[in-house]
DNA sequence: CTAAATTGTGCAACCAGTTGCATAACAACA
DNA sequence: TGTTGTTATGCAACTGGTTGCACAATTTAG
């Protein structure tokens, strides 16, 4: 039950819509998990009737369906309590690598290309944090200590791609490697080279 | 839907029960997808009725309920097709950063511990994996092609960890730089050190 | 021979996340 | 004034994954 509580920890930096809330996925939050405006919605529901948030009365005409929430100090305690609470490793679920692994037991399927978009990707997502980085982090800087934790998490994000960027060159050269020698086989090569 | 394509490549390297699917996912499978044994039998039974796959007649007394099954021809070619495929990135989601971002935000809460936890699980989870590695993939010995390839999960699974290692170090010491230092305001500090 | 552990299959209910669709206020502008 | 784009909320149906439970054959150990 991730979700309710990492609404509640934007809501508690700065209250919003269940629309801005779903924009900020897309931002800093969209780094280690995602949501659509539809879950939000729905989430927003059930912490209002939990009695965690609340939403702020209407300005103005009044006729405006918008609802902008804050977090009540029971949302506060319960995001407090979820924190201290141990977690297991997140689970690792990789579609690329059951593909490798459908490479690996049926044959070459020409993974090489999906691989190197895949690298490509990465490329982009790294180039898109260092420039977060570079904007918000800059070295010399004297920052807040909600800043420098923030800065730990984008680096993070940091490392992950660049460790996924790595690998891609490495299986690229190995899948570059296999082709060139021919070795189709299942079986381990007949023929030693000593 | 990888689940199916997961389970047809592990028939296609050998016909087995939902029983040794399931044992095989706490190996080798498992490093990047999982699936309880509730969730094969089930995609079982629907890939054996879309034709992909097919249990061997039974052996023996034939009191037993064990069913062993093989790829046909269908399951094949349809594994194929879906290797074929492109994939967007794998979308990341981690409770512990959706922690760090509140621990970021309403105050620090004491997530050194679990940081710390989370650290010694994948140094575990390295150890495991370089047993294996040494085991199965020693250098100098010469590879068959699908050693090869599987040597590629492999490492990308050990890059994973110890990209998560380094990472926890570093929140390690800064956390720990954060609390000697006092720090706990949300403005910027106001004394300047220069 | 019996008890316990392991191997093996499955139903039912639930929860979280996805997809497609519908609706409506408001702002900008042609 | 009407059209388009953005902001804003929500229902309904579905898919994939989780949890708890039940049942039965086979193997192993006492």
């Amino acid at each position: 039950m991730s979700l309710a509580h990492v609404l509640l920890t934007s809501l508690l930096e700065q209250p919003a819509t269940g629309f801005e809330l779903a924009r900020r996925f897309d931002k800093a939050i969209g780094q280690f998990w995602q949501a659509t405006h539809q879950q939000i919605y729905r989430e927003l529901a059930r912490m209002e009737a939990a009695g965690w948030i609340a939403a702020a009365p209407r300005v103005g005409s009044g006729r405006s369906r918008k609802r902008s929430y804050g977090v009540l100090p029971a949302g506060r305690e319960e995001l407090l309590r979820w924190a201290g609470e141990e977690a297991p490793l997140q689970a690792l679920r990789d579609e690329l690598m059951v593909r490798l692994r459908a490479e690996a037991i049926a044959g070459p399927l020409g993974l090489e290309r999906e691989i190197a978009r895949h690298m490509a990707l990465h490329r982009d997502k790294l180039r898109a944090y260092r420039a977060i980085e570079a904007e918000d982090f800059a070295p010399g800087r004297v920052l807040s200590r909600k800043a420098r934790v923030m800065h730990l998490i984008l680096k993070a994000g940091i490392r992950y791609e660049e460790s996924w960027i790595a690998w891609s060159a490495e299986a690229l050269a190995e899948l570059a490697a296999l082709a060139e020698g021919g070795e189709g086989g299942v079986q381990p090569p007949r023929r030693s080279s000593r």
